[in-house]
DNA sequence: TACACCTTTTACAAAACTTTTACAGAACCC
DNA sequence: GGGTTCTGTAAAAGTTTTGTAAAAGGTGTA
């Protein structure tokens, strides 16, 4: 296989159906309301976004936004997920998901989404 | 932020016509469809595939994946096994492979299938 | 200092995942 | 065929991780 090829761009700002954000200025929209985001949970979000579609670990989680090095144990990651999803209202659930025992991953909105099943579920064929 | 260049050494990726690992991301895709794999089960199949076309042991799995050491009597594996096969749905025969008293075998969708031979014949490469 | 607001910890509940158990069924060997 | 060993399976039991509410701890500011 051969060398790869990728091109970061960092755009200024996430767009899509209900969210908004702009990067430069620190700002988040749904459905054109301002958030309220405080600055944690802004951070959080930001980073989930502008890894849009994949998994971003606890781990890189804690040490993007809290500098927290490996080993600590702490569940203010999940305290402020919690918290962001609270903001997102009815679309938390569209937006950030739970990788078990990974992390979480922001998904764009796009209606119809992919399923993805709790892994319990789909062994049972659901 | 410039193209950055990354040269693969190992197979970053496993491909065939219905299933898609990504060893990077520890993605797995059934036609196109995330299977929504545990971390064990990513880790046993991904572990298969890599030896795609011959026989893991099953000491060899249970010490690559659950780090076991010999002599443990566990039917941990074999669960887990099944559950892999319920995932992979129709195709899990055309994939995955019993080698009786020896372990298991990943086949690429369309390899030939060699005859069926007494398995512990073919797991000693006659 | 007192207040308002934000962050972190604590403690427990709930969910997700893994392993064991128990037994049925298949493969193997005479 | 009959005995033995190994694998398939469902379900129970066990473990780990995440979700949540509430309390405690900080920080800035009037």
């Amino acid at each position: 296989m051969g060398p790869i090829q990728i091109t970061e761009t960092h755009e200024a700002r996430y767009h899509d159906q209900h969210l908004d954000l702009d990067f430069e200025h620190k700002t988040a929209l749904l459905d054109t309301k301002p958030m309220g985001l405080t600055r944690k949970e802004y951070d959080l979000l930001a980073l989930l976004i502008q890894n849009a579609g994949e998994v971003v670990t606890r781990e890189m989680l804690l040490l993007r936004v809290w500098g927290y090095s490996n080993q600590i144990r702490t569940r203010t990651l999940d305290v402020h997920i919690r918290r962001l999803r609270k903001k997102l209202g009815e679309h938390s659930g569209t937006y950030i998901e739970t990788i078990f025992s990974v992390g979480y991953r922001f998904q764009p909105f796009r209606a119809p989404r992919l399923v993805t099943m709790p892994a319990q579920m789909m062994a049972l064929g659901a």
